[in-house]
DNA sequence: ATTAATTTCGGTTTTGTCGAATAAATAGTT
DNA sequence: AACTATTTATTCGACAAAACCGAAATTAAT
């Protein structure tokens, strides 16, 4: 991959980032990626990931203010970028435009 | 990932190999993949795919006989297994419900 | 100080990638 | 028939990028 595609995880971070919409950050990407993809994950992981989608320009970020609550530090919040939307579109179309054409014998087995 | 997963490249020679029906095969599909994904690729790297997705147990392969054409070989022929089409499904609802939800104000920009 | 929520750092394994080597078949040449 | 190009294919060995994790660092509240 030459910096432009975009990996599998890296897919389902954006999808969850875009589905988060403005509560888009670390802890909670990771539990719902736990729970829409029934997978652990760890919070590393989520922001290994995010880090890359950002220097692709897939995702933007900014700090929240602190939260009022015990250890609420603040938070760095991720949006999808119009090159992100982009990216998603394209591979989610390729792909099903894959699924169309494939052949109904190709899945039976004898 | 343990082994279990399917990668992006993964996914889309899967997707290739049950197009490709019963001509699947090194050079078909890497034709196939430029083609349809409008991306490059050496002949090298599907191979390598394909040898990881049969050890995932996602491919399973059998030996043609050679063609009567000049330098016509046989060729390893592939199809997807069970276990490869269930991957191949659970991956595209997972990410079809993603996209379900993704608020509408989420893609606007401003 | 101590505790809690969050991100950053350093490193390993798996996936994605390629160039070059090898194998097997046909066509042409001697 | 035996040899040697040429063509279609697959295998090998190596490296880069993506996926992954444990532990350290940071920042806010108690």
């Amino acid at each position: 991959m030459k910096g432009t595609n975009i990996g599998e995880l890296e897919e389902v971070i954006l999808l969850i980032v875009a589905n988060l919409f403005d509560n888009a950050y670390g802890i909670e990407i990771k539990k719902e990626v736990e729970e829409k993809c029934n997978r652990t994950i760890t919070i590393s992981t989520v922001h290994n990931v995010l880090q890359r989608l950002q220097e692709k320009n897939f995702l933007e970020s900014r700090y929240s203010d602190p939260t009022p609550e015990r250890g609420g530090k603040r938070k760095l919040l991720f949006r999808v970028t119009e090159a992100g939307q982009g990216a998603l579109e394209n591979s989610r179309e390729m792909r099903e435009s894959l699924w169309k054409t494939i052949p109904k014998i190709a899945f039976d087995r004898s």
